[in-house]
DNA sequence: AAGCTATGTAAGCTCGTTCTTAAACACTTA
DNA sequence: TAAGTGTTTAAGAACGAGCTTACATAGCTT
């Protein structure tokens, strides 16, 4: 998921993906749509987006099909449903040491962090 | 939608993020749940994450409590619905433009290469 | 005002990422 | 097998990201 998002992160990549969408598309024919890069720039970001789960290759011949690996994306997505999950237990319980803590209003310097 | 995608990929300010979604944080503690780095390591991946729009500050007294921006975060998740939305439509183009394709076979070489 | 606490900014270093060109690899066709 | 496509790998340059230390700023407290 770490990798993932990474590779999302990176422009070039992410307009990649969105080739990708509706089926295969062949290296070189994505190369081509970036004019501004070199054939092994693009290579080196499927490299890339194949290592983070996101795509999978597979050969026809000389060439290389690209696609989308559905699985990878969703799990990628899966930190924004983390983010968005389990919110209002996390509040109860957010309240209950808002409370607490104001209640007492401890400042002193006990260990706070653990290890 | 692009600064936060790169915000989110670095893993301390994804770990800083999930701090937030309880609620407000001080700058200081969230710095303390990160024994491993200076306080100013810290303060700039808070900048980063207020740039991008993920997070926002509110001053207490001394203090700058960070407060997650759940729109900004739903802006970068943007990009995930994007790629799943809109699938059979697009899908239903590149059926055709496949079976045009198909028909045809034009491989020559017109103009591929600009400068 | 002086000094403390909480936090951000600046400068500089290191390391990783992304690009380019040149070369290698793999498959196809003559 | 030799030449021709399509594509990746290698090596190196340039740039940016993230860290640290030192310093600056802002508010609170005495």
């Amino acid at each position: 998921m770490d990798e993932a998002l990474r590779a999302i992160a990176d422009p070039t990549r992410r307009a990649i993906l969105m080739l990708l969408r509706d089926g295969e598309v062949a290296a070189g024919d994505i190369a081509q749509r970036f004019p501004a890069l070199s054939r092994p720039a693009v290579s080196q970001h499927l490299r890339v987006l194949a290592h983070a789960g996101l795509v999978e290759v597979r050969r026809d011949g000389n060439r290389r099909l690209y696609r989308l690996r559905r699985e990878g994306l969703a799990e990628a997505a899966g930190f924004f449903t983390e983010m968005w999950s389990d919110r209002l237990g996390r509040l109860k319980h957010a309240a209950e040491r808002e409370e607490r803590q104001q209640r007492t209003h401890m400042r002193d310097e006990d260990e706070r962090g653990p290890a």
